[in-house]
RNA sequence: GCGAGAAUAUCUAAGUGGCCAACAGAGGCGGACUCAAGAUCCGUUCCCGUAGGGGUUCGCAGGUUCGACUCCUGCUUCUCGCACCA
């Protein structure tokens, strides 16, 4: 194999092979840094999104270790919770998508598959794969500390954790409804949804109506609207069920009655009667009324009660339903009774409504937002009449129904406001309350004010997001934190129940510290004084294995706590919140072990789409790695957009990134044994280059991979172009570049760490670029007058360019005619000038000035043109420590003649002969082309 | 609907009051090298222009200012979140 040959796969298995323990660190005297990601939930194969999201903290990592830090960047897996179950299930059931996405997609052995009937047996297999992967795109991750969620220390851990949080109070129990399907016997989360995704349960209040001994119930999000029921719909082709509800007896649909059981009542049913026979029959609510009862076939059984109550003043399907019956010439004497007042809308609004808007009947497809319209404008700007209580809507609506509750009978009843929702397997999903259902109180103001404490004294990026934090602070409620159903932790006081994964996963940053450690403790002896002392210091007596729990306590102390935590941006809402304000819990009162910082990430694209694994729309990591490379796939990740942005991978791209890797690598080859003799030019390339150096670092302390990039790769590639262009012809580089690209594999060894591991070797021989010194701006070698001189040389010679292509004649001399030095005087003056408006004024005061007349006016005009144009970095220098434009020019005589290839004279402009020469200006000479 | 962001030339994307016709990269076009291709290098890439200039631009419509891509108001479109799920 040749060395000096490109070829990235071979410096990937040369740097992997020093790397195996390279990473592994422990306290030191250096000072820490401590960086994490979310770990993952490994379900299936990492593709190029997850890439980037651990790719981010490992240029980080790795730029400050060179920076001369400990860094500790750690990695475990997450694998607790409901996904991994289903997908056993699906598998074991032979469903075909499911075999499709992990045979074909994530390209899992036929053997390997078998096994995933085994719930845990799919997460251990990909937490090995993102582990090869990972290492395979060059994270420097410290694997002895890997761990994943279901470990038994990893469980004693979570225990103790959440001892704290339930003697903080705030671990609570109530009552929950839920998402539940009566086949699987398990509430149902989102994933599981075959339909209805959207849906929102939603709280109705039944009013109960009399009939007979018997009670009929009607849900509505209107109690208020009582007053004006003039009579009740119920669907006469529709068998429903007599039952006793708690004892009492109902009348309510079919699947009405199965709901209600789930909701905390017992219900027993009785008896059938059918719609038909209700239809004409008289029932009766204290605050209405006698009121008979309508036949109307979209009265839809399977929602709430089955029965329904109509306000025809109010509601439009119950104002045409009415109007259809009374046209057929049915039941005349009823009349809608208004009794919401509400601007705009008339004197019964639902009539309004119907008419204005032209509709005929009820299939009309705008009754759905006509009903929505009158419903929103009623509650936000409607009045009861006076006669009622005269309050707005949405105050007299819950006075109603609280009066409803304590005096005539009402109960709740949850429904989905979107029907249908459909289970996975296929059965319709109901509303459950859940009891025994232990819930984490976000809710409590107190806690939330710990939280909102620690933000502000957090390091956010970008700092956009702290509004969002503050924001989710508001708005999270308690949390439901016990399952069922799935792998987890048992939950300490119903040992029945699991934790939820989302809360199981909010201290284990402090977990990592240790996590190499504890595996030496058998699990059983870790009690929750173990972590106590380890953790909070808080000694206790016949504590196991001192010398292992000191040893932990150390090291805890001196990583902890962690200064970023990255995560993708979708985490805000839940996780990254969560994870404040258990720690605000568990190290109460430790304001130094709190977290320090965040970096939030923008989302993945492929080719322009959002990545989906069920749609098929990923590329997978392994692949782009095998592809591209490794060092390919960091440095177009970091590249393409900063991490907060959104960035879209498109193979094309990345492709041209290989070759900028290449380009990198053979430009440090040719130039590395440079041995001439320093030129001028030498002195402005390293000036530049500590400028890059500067830049680059400043970036990346700012989480700018995509600014540090260009600063690293494309700010010195342009230089060096610059460099070779302006170096004499027999000449290629002097032995300055030696360090220039040290400096470079240095810069851009966070980036592209295996080339970098490759070349280091090349140029230092001994020991790991990984490790190598971050470099360090050198102010001794930042030369402005190099750099202002070659800024002159390099906008004359594009001025000179720009002129050649218009005039379009071959030039047999170029005259560079320079600026006498009173414009340079004038120059001076105006730029420093707090007036810009009376300097001219001033400076045209002077006695010689008013001798030049007409061409000293022009000229100071010309010259504050030109320094409202000239960047400041410029003029500042230029008033300072003017240059010596003719030395400048003269010096680089040369090499203008070689690039235009005529001969080149430099002349004072008064001596140029020539009317042009008169309008050279300081730092843009006249040029006249021949 | 609610909450948080975003909109810049073919694409990605920098740019928070004058350094801006707008950094950089990619792509396109032209040229050099080459038998040729690739790689590399040079030029060009809103419109006009035989002298370094002028014109029209930064989602749409207004406003503030001597001056706006940048600040304010309204609108449109897109992304993320809206939970018991990782």
């Amino acid at each position: 194999m040749q060395v000096s040959q490109f070829d990235l796969s071979a410096f990937e298995e040369e740097a992997q092979e020093k790397w195996t323990h390279a990473f592994e660190s422990n306290p030191s005297r250096l000072e820490k840094f401590y960086i994490n990601v979310a770990f993952p939930y490994p379900s299936g194969a990492m593709h190029v999104g997850h890439g980037r999201t651990y790719i981010v903290p490992d240029v980080v990592a790795r730029f400050w270790r060179m920076k001369g830090r400990q860094v500790l960047f750690p990695m475990a897996f997450h694998v607790t919770g409901a996904p991994v179950v289903g997908i056993s299930k699906r598998i074991a059931a032979g469903d075909e998508k499911t075999i499709r996405l992990y045979r074909d997609l994530y390209r899992v052995p036929g053997n390997v598959l078998e096994g995933f009937t085994e719930p845990l047996t799919i997460v251990k297999h990909f937490a090995a794969e993102y582990q090869r992967v990972m290492t395979a795109c060059g994270l420097s991750i410290d694997w002895r500390r890997r761990f994943i969620t279901v470990d038994p220390t990893y469980s004693r851990f979570i225990e103790w954790q959440w001892k704290h949080l339930y003697e903080a109070g705030h671990v609570i129990k109530g009552a929950h409804p839920v998402r539940y399907c009566t086949v699987d016997d398990n509430p149902v989360g989102d994933h599981d949804l075959l339909e209805g995704d959207k849906a929102e349960v939603i709280k109705f209040t039944l009013v109960m109506f009399r009939y007979g001994d018997a009670f009929i119930p009607c849900a509505t999000l209107r109690p208020e609207t009582i007053h004006g029921v003039t009579n009740l719909w119920a669907n006469p082709t529709v068998t429903y069920v007599k039952i006793l509800l708690d004892g009492k007896p109902w009348i309510v649909s079919k699947e009405a009655a199965e709901k209600l059981a789930l909701q905390d009542h017992t219900v027993e049913i009785t008896g059938e009667i059918k719609g038909s026979d209700l239809v004409d029959k008289k029932v009766s609510h204290p605050l209405c009324g006698e009121i008979t009862i309508l036949p109307a076939e979209f009265v839809d059984p399977d929602m709430a009660s089955g029965m329904v109550m109509s306000v025809p003043a109010h509601a439009p399907f119950d104002y045409i339903a009415l109007r259809d019956l009374q046209q057929a010439g049915k039941y005349k004497d009823i009349k809608p009774i208004p009794l919401i007042k509400v601007e705009g809308y008339g004197e019964v609004p639902a009539q309004f409504a119907v008419e204005k808007a032209g509709i005929a009947n009820q299939m009309d497809s705008r009754m759905d937002a006509l009903t929505q319209e009158i419903y929103s404008a009623e509650f936000s700007k409607g009045k009861l009449f006076e006669k009622y209580g005269g309050k707005p809507v949405r105050v007299a609506r819950d006075d109603v129904a609280l009066l409803m509750t304590e005096k005539y009978d009402s109960v709740v009843m949850y429904e989905f406001d979107v029907r249908p929702v459909v289970c996975r397997c296929g059965n319709k999903v109901k509303v459950k309350i859940l009891h025994d259902q232990w819930f984490l109180k976000y809710s409590d103001p107190a806690w939330k004010q710990q939280v909102k404490d620690q933000l502000k004294d957090m390091a956010l990026v970008p700092p956009e997001v702290r509004l969002e934090f503050d924001r989710t602070v508001d708005w999270l409620k308690d949390w439901a934190c016990t399952r069922r159903v799935g792998l987890g932790t048992r939950f300490p006081w119903d040992t029945t129940q699991l934790i939820e994964p989302l809360s199981d996963s909010t201290v284990y940053m402090a977990y990592y510290t240790i996590a190499h450690r504890i595996k030496e403790i058998d699990s059983k002896l870790l009690t929750p004084e173990v972590f106590d002392y380890i953790f909070l210091g808080k000694k206790s007596d016949d504590l196991p294995e001192k010398k292992k729990l000191d040893a932990m306590r150390e090291e805890f102390l001196y990583w902890y706590p962690y200064d970023f935590r990255f995560s993708a941006k979708d985490l805000i809402s839940n996780h990254l919140t969560f994870q404040i304000f258990h720690h605000a819990t568990v190290f109460e009162g430790q304001k130094n072990l709190m977290p320090k910082g965040m970096v939030v990430f923008g989302m993945g694209l492929l080719n322009g789409a959002k990545m989906s694994s069920s749609k098929g729309n990923v590329f997978l990591l392994e692949d782009a790695v095998k592809e591209f490379g490794g060092d390919t796939v960091r440095m177009f990740l970091m590249g393409s957009a900063e991490p907060w942005q959104d960035f879209d991978w498109r193979n094309e791209l990345v492709l041209s990134t290989k070759k900028q890797i290449e380009r990198f690598y053979n430009t440090v080859m040719e130039i590395k044994d440079a041995t001439g003799e320093p030129h001028d030019i030498d002195r402005w390339l390293m000036s530049r280059l500590q400028l890059h150096i500067a830049k680059t670092t400043e970036a990346l302390d700012n989480f700018q991979t995509r600014q540090a990039l260009q600063e690293a790769y494309f700010g010195i590639e342009t230089d060096l172009k610059w460099y070779h262009r302006r170096l004499p012809k027999d000449c290629d580089g002097s032995r300055e570049l030696r360090e220039l690209c040290s400096v470079w594999i240095r810069l851009l060894a966070p980036f592209i760490p295996f080339t970098g591991e490759h070349l280091w070797k090349g140029l230092a021989g001994e020991g790991l670029v990984s490790f190598a010194p971050w470099p360090k701006m050198d102010a001794q070698q930042v030369n402005e007058k190099a750099e202002l001189s070659e800024e002159l040389l390099a906008r004359t010679v594009e001025d000179v360019e720009s002129i050649k292509k218009l005039i379009q004649i071959t030039p047999r001399a170029i005259t560079i005619a320079l600026a006498p030095q009173w414009k340079h005087e004038v120059f001076r003056t105006i730029a420093q000038a707090s007036d810009k408006n009376t300097v001219i004024k001033e400076i045209m005061k002077d006695e010689n000035m008013r001798k030049r007349g007409r061409e000293a006016t022009d000229a100071a005009k010309q010259i504050t043109t030109l320094i409202h144009r000239l960047p400041p970095y410029v003029v500042g220098p230029l008033v300072r420590d003017p240059i010596n434009e003719q030395a400048v020019f003269e010096a680089a005589k040369g090499f203008l003649e070689q690039e235009f290839g005529v001969a080149i004279h430099i002349v004072p402009a008064e001596d140029a002969g020539q009317v042009k020469a008169l309008t050279a200006l300081p730092f843009k000479p006249a040029i006249i082309i021949e």
